[in-house]
RNA sequence: GCCUUGGUGGCGGAAUUGGUAGACGCGCUGGAUUCAAAAUCCAGUUUUUUCGGAAGUGCGGGUUCGAUUCCCGCCCAAGGUACCA
């Protein structure tokens, strides 16, 4: 009987459906096993040999646990919502919905005949309204919730109203925007309900916000940070620009250190686990608060850090009074607001208020005289107080204070500007090195810094401007193309130094970005190339404070270096003076240790049609959420998937789009005048909301109630093992990580990773084939110009890549061959060619269709010409290796150059994978895209291998017939048949257990090469064999097991158990090597003992012939393992 | 630049904790079978060689009786990321 793998194959796979083999049970006995592949976007190229590379190994692996007896659940799906079909819609009108259905019909039709063993009663459909309707209700969910530090997790939003009810917003520690204002109970019970919405909007987890997004203006919506490549969008290479828009966002960074932390408990690729450890970017360091003086300050401080210190401690023993007046003086605000310990000359006063130009003081200071003229001559008015009044009454003396500012005058402004500290601004930093802070010698901030045109001064405006104007003018991509050129401007600004009290320049330089950290930095050129290289440029001082490193080069970035010159710092190493910097900051008020992410909040609203609404209208211009019960909430009918004349989303046309708050459902837009109708939000989700969460659904995929029940949940648990692209390592593994951590956190999942472990699969390249065009201006004709350009164009010239290379050999071959070019030209173009000067570089590398090439690279000519895509080239000319015009009746060969590539259509080297099932079956298909070579890596594709496999296949099938008759023996097996059985038994499991599927098939190649040697045809062997082989090839296996007269499907066989009997050996073929070199083998008993071996291999006459007369220095004898003789 | 992964015949790739480098397959060469082709089968296939052997896993060192494997320094390729303070 011949091996029919069509019909076999067919056979089987309908099998499998019609008994439902691989459904998953619910609440099995059994224990658990979930296998998943990342679902596809079912796109209308259809599948090709690289999409089912990654399918094919978590198949093997979910059947391989079912005969491990694991209940398996290894579901498939679509993530069908995307950008593909809109476009497709825009330019047809064909809505995407009837696009995406029969491309997922294409798909089904060609994974199937791969014969998968998926549980395909569980699929979902991320566009589909059942599915849909629960990515929406997962929206309102973290709508209503915030992020609680305190606790580190998410928790309902009535609890956070609750605290506020409480006490304020000034004790709860939550991730929110930055603009928050504190508030107290009382006030937060006093706002309007549209007031306290607005406040709650800056601390939910999803949010309304204001911002700067990606806008690319053809596609007509935003694109998220890995959606653009080099400045452009990944899809169509379109232009992008920055454009501020309200959008809805992600709080994902709320979640940024559990990201981390939580990659440390999973079995992912290190190389996928450092993209997200950089995508999230932990730095830490300490924020730092520096004071502007808008021009040189008057009062400049001269005194040291520590001679401040000094008079600190002089003061009178007043610190109770002092911290008890200070706790009611730093609340003032506006023109009364008061500042402590601020230095006045050479003084440090108690507290000042520089609106009013007014001092407090305690009296009884020893130097009390001194200091008031001091204050007086500076223009100060005094207010005296004193320690016993204070802790008598505190409110009596702020009284007092107060009644003494009305009367205090207006700070007098001198030639020489003072200080403007009550319109005194602070510029936050971030810095990793805060040990360096005594090297700060100026600060940069970036041009869109928002305080640059405060600070700015007369002088510098000019300059500014043009700066400013001149870094927006340059798009995004030219500045991070230009990393070199050294730009930026002064703006006339001072800072203070808060240690030393040093005028520090501020800068602003496009080098600092505004998106990261606060968009400003504190310079240290002595510790930062950056920084040095642009002090360096416009001539700022540099400062040393390193000990004993030269800076004249370049900045010292080295981390071991010690600290000096830095006062208290000094002598330290980095570790311990960033942390006396940090605390002494925090002492001081101008400083804290703290961490900085560099992963944003992500923008969650995209305009287009084709992805999930938003279940969201909007009343008195605020968001409102429509209650759970009412979802889904159905995309509308559109009559153009284009935005709106007005430059709304395409939703802006839907004619149903508004929202009937009191009979709650969807209605017309014309009832938009009724009182309790409202507009809908026209956005819809990125393509990343519905995949963040479907692995969770098949679970339970028709579950109405709940987005998946806790029994399923808590039985299901989380992927097991999860296999898919690298490409997908910053955007949906890590939003799913994200929305998985939250939903675990409110309560609905039981774990908080949603997979174990994930192996990410290795591209298939293609080898595309190449046909080479001499350039028309290597031809020089007789006649009309006319005629030439016509003759070119009907006729291109191809030569043959051997021959090619031949020409790049030797300057001499090129000569030859344009004479003999030109001759065997001239017979067709009747002697009107009177040049032939090939030129190698201007000859042209033209794609041609792989399926054209057959195995030794050989073009099939006619074919070619005849491709629809190659109507230029019909009556093309190719030129043979050796040197002869090709004709379908002569033997001339064209031989193409092949190049491995990224498989894609325009490079006509898509292999289809229906082909290959059609010539050697699915089986073949599967064992040879598993024999390309270790799942992980990326491999080039080349078809001539497949027979290897297939031919393998066809030698098992024999295995079971004898004369062609299925003719299986019940004699009891030998000892050598029953040792390759268990040596495969062994190998093969250990290679799945690892994920090398590639050396399995080879295990399998010569289990069946030694068997067949062994005229091997008993059921003892071949019936275990069959199970080992079916994860791999099941229809085969299935299809012998079937004619063993098994009634039931394979997959329910257990796996065979090895047994390390049947491998004891009794000799050892032992390696005897010289000097660590193998130079002959010697067959010997395993029980010899050491002394044995070494007398029999001294005595062997190869080792007398390889020792030449020396005696070996030293013999190395392992037992069972090798003799190693050092001479 | 930084991070990661890799570099082994003509090609895809094997080599489990340091122990016979090149398994298995493709391709190629020769042979058998055939009227012929396909299919199938057999032998050979790292390089070099004076046919004894010798060299050999990107390059240069090191550790070891012994290194594709471990350590140090470099080169190259692929992927990620980028004025990240």
């Amino acid at each position: 009987m011949e091996y029919n793998f069509n019909e076999i194959e067919a056979n089987w796979q309908k099998y499998w459906a019609e008994n439902q083999t691989f459904k998953a049970a619910d609440g099995s006995e059994k224990p658990k096993y979930y296998v998943l592949d990342m679902f596809p976007y079912p796109s209308g190229a259809g599948l090709h040999v690289g999409h089912p590379l990654g399918y094919i190994a978590s198949d093997i692996y979910a059947r391989y646990k079912r005969h491990q007896g694991f209940n398996v659940l290894h579901p498939q799906g679509y993530d069908s919502f995307g950008l593909p079909a809109e476009q497709y819609a825009i330019q047809t009108g064909q809505h995407p919905a009837v696009t995406t259905e029969t491309n997922i019909a294409t798909y089904r039709t060609q994974l199937d005949k791969i014969g998968f063993s998926f549980d395909w009663s569980r699929e979902v459909r991320t566009s589909s309204p059942e599915y849909y309707k629960w990515t929406q209700w997962i929206f309102i969910q973290l709508f209503d919730s915030w992020y609680n530090l305190e606790t580190d997790k998410a928790e309902d939003v009535a609890t956070l109203v609750a605290l506020f009810k409480k006490e304020g917003n000034a004790t709860v520690k939550a991730v929110a925007d930055e603009d928050i204002e504190i508030f107290t109970a009382e006030a937060w019970k006093s706002y309007s309900k549209e007031e306290q919405e607005t406040i709650l909007l800056k601390y939910r987890l999803t949010y309304l916000s204001e911002t700067e997004v990606n806008w690319c203006p053809v596609l007509g919506t935003v694109l998220a940070n890995d959606e653009i490549v080099n400045g452009v969008s990944e899809r169509g290479g379109h232009p992008v620009v920055r454009k501020k828009m309200t959008q809805w966002s992600m709080r994902i960074s709320a979640y940024a250190q559990r990201l981390l932390d939580g990659l440390e408990k999973i079995d992912w690729p290190q190389p996928l686990k450092d993209s997200q450890t950089n995508w999230i970017g932990r730095s830490q360091g300490a924020s730092v608060t520096f004071e502007v003086h808008t021009d040189a300050p008057s009062r400049e401080v001269k005194l040291s850090f520590k001679e401040i210190e000094a008079l600190k401690e002089k003061r009178t023993n007043t610190s109770k009074a002092v911290s008890l007046l200070w706790s009611k003086l730093r609340k003032k605000k506006g023109t009364s607001k008061f500042r402590a310990n601020y230095t006045v000359g050479n003084l440090v006063v108690d507290y000042i208020c520089f609106a009013k130009n007014t001092v407090v003081e305690f009296e009884g200071k020893e130097d009390e005289a001194e200091r008031k003229a001091a204050f007086e001559q500076e223009g100060f008015a005094i207010i005296y107080v004193s320690s016993e009044e204070v802790e008598k009454s505190v409110e009596t003396v702020v009284a007092k204070i107060e009644t003494g500012l009305q009367f205090a005058k207006p700070p007098v402004k001198t030639e020489v500007d003072v200080i403007s500290a009550g319109e005194a601004y602070k510029i936050e930093v971030f810095t990793t090195r805060p040990d360096t802070i005594f090297g700060v010698t100026f600060m940069t901030l970036a041009p869109e810094h928002e305080l640059v045109s405060k600070i700015v001064t007369e002088a510098q405006k000019a300059e500014v401007a043009n700066y400013i104007e001149a870094t927006a003018k340059r798009s995004e991509r030219e500045r991070m193309a230009d990393v070199k050129t050294i730009s930026g401007a002064f703006t006339g600004a001072y800072a203070k130094h808060p240690f030393t009290g040093e005028k520090i320049q501020i800068w602003i330089g496009d080098y600092v970005l505004a998106s990261y950290g606060t968009g400003a930095v504190m310079a240290v050129p002595c510790g930062d190339q950056r920084d040095y290289d642009f002090a360096k440029h416009f001539n700022i001082e540099i400062k040393n404070i390193f000990e004993d490193v030269d800076i004249s080069e370049a900045a010292c970035e080295d981390k071991t270096a010690k600290i000096a010159n830095s006062d208290f710092l000094s002598g330290l190493p980095v570790k311990k003076a960033s942390k006396l910097a940090i605390y002494e900051m925090e002492k001081r008020g101008f400083g804290k240790g703290k961490i900085n992410y560099r992963l944003r909040d992500a923008v969650f609203s995209r305009q287009r049609y084709w992805g999930e609404p938003f279940p969201v209208y909007y009343k008195d211009g605020l968001p409102q959420m429509i209650d759970a019960k009412h979802l889904p909430i159905v995309l509308p009918e559109v009559e153009k998937y284009l935005p709106t004349e007005g430059g709304a989303p395409p939703l802006g046309r839907a004619k149903e789009w508004a929202w009937d708050s009191r009979g709650k459902k969807v209605v017309s837009n014309d009832k938009l005048k009724n009182k309790t109708v409202y507009p809908l939000e026209l956005n819809t989700m990125p393509g990343w909301a519905g995949s963040s969460w479907y692995f969770n659904r098949y679970m339970d995929p028709t579950n109405e109630g709940e987005f998946v029940s806790k029994e399923a949940a808590d039985y299901w648990q989380d992927i097991d093992l999860y296999i898919g692209g690298s490409e997908h390592a910053t955007g949906h593994l890590l939003y799913a990580r994200f929305w998985q951590k939250f939903l675990f956190d409110k309560g609905h999942l039981p774990v908080d990773e949603f997979a174990k472990k994930l192996i990410n699969q290795g591209m298939i390249l293609g080898t595309s084939a190449f046909v080479y065009r001499i350039s028309p201006a290597s031809f020089g004709f007789d006649g009309k110009k006319e005629e030439v350009s016509h003759f070119i164009k009907a006729n291109p010239v191809f030569i043959s890549n051997n021959l090619l290379n031949d020409l790049k050999s030797s300057p001499d071959a090129i000569k030859d061959f344009n004479e003999e070019l030109k001759s065997m030209l001239n017979g067709l173009f009747d002697g009107k060619l009177v040049k032939v000067d090939v030129r190698i570089n201007e000859i042209q590398s033209i794609h041609a269709d792989v399926s054209l090439v057959n195995n030794s690279d050989e073009l099939d000519v006619e074919g070619f010409k005849n491709h629809e895509m190659n109507k230029d080239y019909r009556e093309a000319i190719f030129i043979s290796d050796d040197e002869r015009i090709v004709y379908p009746d002569n033997d001339a060969k064209y031989t193409v150059g092949r190049e491995v590539e990224k498989m894609s259509k325009s490079k006509y080297n898509v292999v289809n994978p229906d082909a290959i099932c059609e010539q050697y079956g699915a089986d073949s298909l599967r064992l040879f895209e598993m024999f390309l070579g270790p799942l992980e890596q990326a491999k080039p594709w080349k078809t001539s291998g497949i027979s290897g496999v297939h031919s393998f296949l066809k030698k098992l099938w024999k295995l079971y017939f004898t004369n062609e008759v299925f003719a299986v023996s019940e004699e009891k097996a030998t000892k050598d048949e029953l040792k390759v059985l268990h040596k495969t038994i062994k190998k093969v499991q250990e290679d799945i257990e690892n994920f090398s599927f590639n050396t399995s098939v080879s295990t399998f190649m010569i289990a069946v090469n030694d068997l067949t040697a062994l005229k091997c045809n008993k059921k003892e062997i071949l019936e275990p064999l069959l199970v080992l082989i079916s994860p791999y090839a099941p229809h085969i296996a299935e299809e012998l097991w079937s004619q063993l007269g098994h009634t039931s499907s394979i997959a329910t066989a257990s796996f065979p158990v090895f047994e390390a009997s049947h491998l004891v050996e009794s000799t050892k073929v032992y390696p005897i090597s010289f000097n660590g070199k193998m130079r002959f083998t010697l067959e010997l008993p395993l029980d010899m003992t050491k002394e044995e071996i070494e007398k029999t291999v001294m005595a062997h006459e190869k080792t007398i012939a390889q020792l030449d007369g020396r005696a070996p220095k030293k013999v190395i004898i392992v037992p069972g393992k090798i003799v190693n003789l050092v001479g």
